[in-house]
DNA sequence: TACCATGATTCGAC
DNA sequence: GTCGAATCATGGTA
């Protein structure tokens, strides 16, 4: 159907038209003399009101209101209007989704802020604070509920901003409706302009909305960033932790690079995470080695207290299992020079066990190499290095030439497994 | 408050 | 990926 037709057919019902004329053009015109002669008058009328004065005008317009051919008229300009102006903007209309604003509502769904509640962002808190690496415990607590209150505040804020802009964007809507509505009775404004009007104005506050939650994105990022920024709330480890951590280093002394499943247990142990232990040698390693004169005496305290105590633990475990042969299962012999005199005390070493020049020679059990080994790198480092290197029972794990550790046999310990530095020792996690 | 200790992060090398 | 090295940022203490 043209446009001709189709604007005939809006004046169908007044000219008494049947829907089987509309088909046809020229019964339409043929019939439709009366009512096209009308159209002429009704025109010449609109024209002529700008010419005349108020009353005349208001008189004229009640009269146009009251002509039976309005509404007919009116809704063919409706038509027409609707083809010509609203068509050409309707392509344009159809927008696809912000990607922007779907990035901020993923966000915000993500961050508990936005969509159900979940106990106010307790899940995106603990998956930050997990990612985060930080250490369980009383202050994790804390501040794990700090974070989680502190996001409800936002979520609370967010949600009545929402709530106001969602509110405001309602009652101009409707505002704007009832004005157009009213404004339809002398214009001709059909429902879908009117709806145009309502998208378009959705459109305007959606754009504010987007403000809003690109604001409450910024929030939270700056809140993540304050409770799960490592470096923030970093606290020494309890002094049960270092001891550990440093038992270990000091006992491995020749080969500091736990394996991942030493890690893993030592972690346990400290109640800290894998990748805190990882840092934690990592320092160690680095620091030990830049300052070997500052950590000789803790290397001393550490290698003493665990030579002692893998001796109390041999010497029961000798007992129980084969007291008549202490040292059987003895890998073989070691020399142990006058710095380690102390701890050779503590091992049991008897005057009967020292060789001519002056070294102790002893049947060490394989549970105290690592202890043995240690002594040896506490020695070495102190005073009894040369004489221990020219000593060819004894070949050393060492940081060589360029300061690296270095393991010239068997490294010391069993949860310690062999390689260099960077073979897959230990991960750090950051 | 200055200074040192220490846990975490970053960066380049391997 | 891990490592060493440098650096940052905070905690603890004199």
């Amino acid at each position: 159907m043209d446009d001709q037709t189709r604007m005939l057919a809006g004046l169908a019902g007044l000219g008494g038209l049947s829907q089987g004329d509309i088909g046809d053009p020229d019964s339409v015109r043929k019939q439709l003399g009366q009512p096209q002669q009308d159209i002429g008058d009704i025109l010449q009328q609109i024209m002529a009101i700008t010419d005349e004065s108020l009353d005349e005008a208001q008189a004229r317009k009640h009269a146009l209101n009251c002509h039976r051919m309005k509404p007919a008229l009116f809704s063919v300009l409706c038509e027409i209007k609707e083809k010509t102006v609203l068509s050409i903007r309707g392509i344009q209309d159809e927008d696809p989704p912000d990607p922007q604003i779907m990035r901020l509502d993923n966000m915000l769904l993500a961050e508990g802020v936005s969509g159900p509640e979940k106990g106010g962002g307790s899940a995106a808190a603990a998956a930050a604070a997990a990612a985060a690496g930080g250490s369980p415990g009383a202050d994790g607590g804390i501040e794990h509920s700090d974070y989680r209150a502190k996001l409800a505040q936002i979520r609370q804020i967010y949600h009545s901003e929402l709530e106001k802009y969602e509110q405001a964007c309602s009652e101009f809507t409707n505002h704007v409706m009832n004005l157009l509505r009213e404004q339809s009775r002398t214009r001709p404004i059909s429902p879908k302009e009117i709806e145009r009007m309502v998208a378009i104005i959705h459109r305007k506050f959606s754009s504010i909305q987007m403000q809003l939650k690109q604001s409450t994105c910024e929030a939270v990022m700056i809140l993540r960033s304050r409770f799960l920024d490592a470096r923030r709330k970093r606290r020494n480890f309890n002094k049960q932790a270092t001891e550990v951590l440093n038992e270990y280093f000091y006992s491995h002394l020749s080969n500091p690079y736990p394996s991942e499943e030493a890690k893993e247990e030592l972690a346990k142990k400290c109640a800290i995470t894998v990748s805190q232990v990882s840092n934690w040698f990592g320092n160690k390693r680095i620091r030990y080695k830049k300052n070997i004169g500052k950590f000789q005496e803790e290397a001393n305290l550490y290698a003493v207290k665990t030579a002692v105590d893998a001796a109390s633990v041999s010497a029961q475990a000798s007992q129980a299992n084969s007291p008549a042969t202490p040292n059987s299962g003895s890998s073989g012999s070691y020399s142990l020079s006058h710095a380690g005199d102390a701890a050779a005390a503590y091992l049991g070493l008897h005057p009967s066990n020292l060789n001519g020049a002056g070294e102790a020679v002893l049947n060490i059990a394989p549970s105290l190499q690592p202890q043995v080994d240690t002594l040896h790198h506490v020695t070495r480092l102190t005073a009894g290095y040369e004489e221990l290197t020219s000593s060819s029972l004894y070949a050393p794990h060492h940081l060589d030439t360029s300061n690296s550790w270095q393991d010239n046999t068997h490294p010391s310990c069993v949860t310690s497994p062999p390689g260099p530095p960077g073979s897959a020792h230990s991960d750090t996690s950051n």
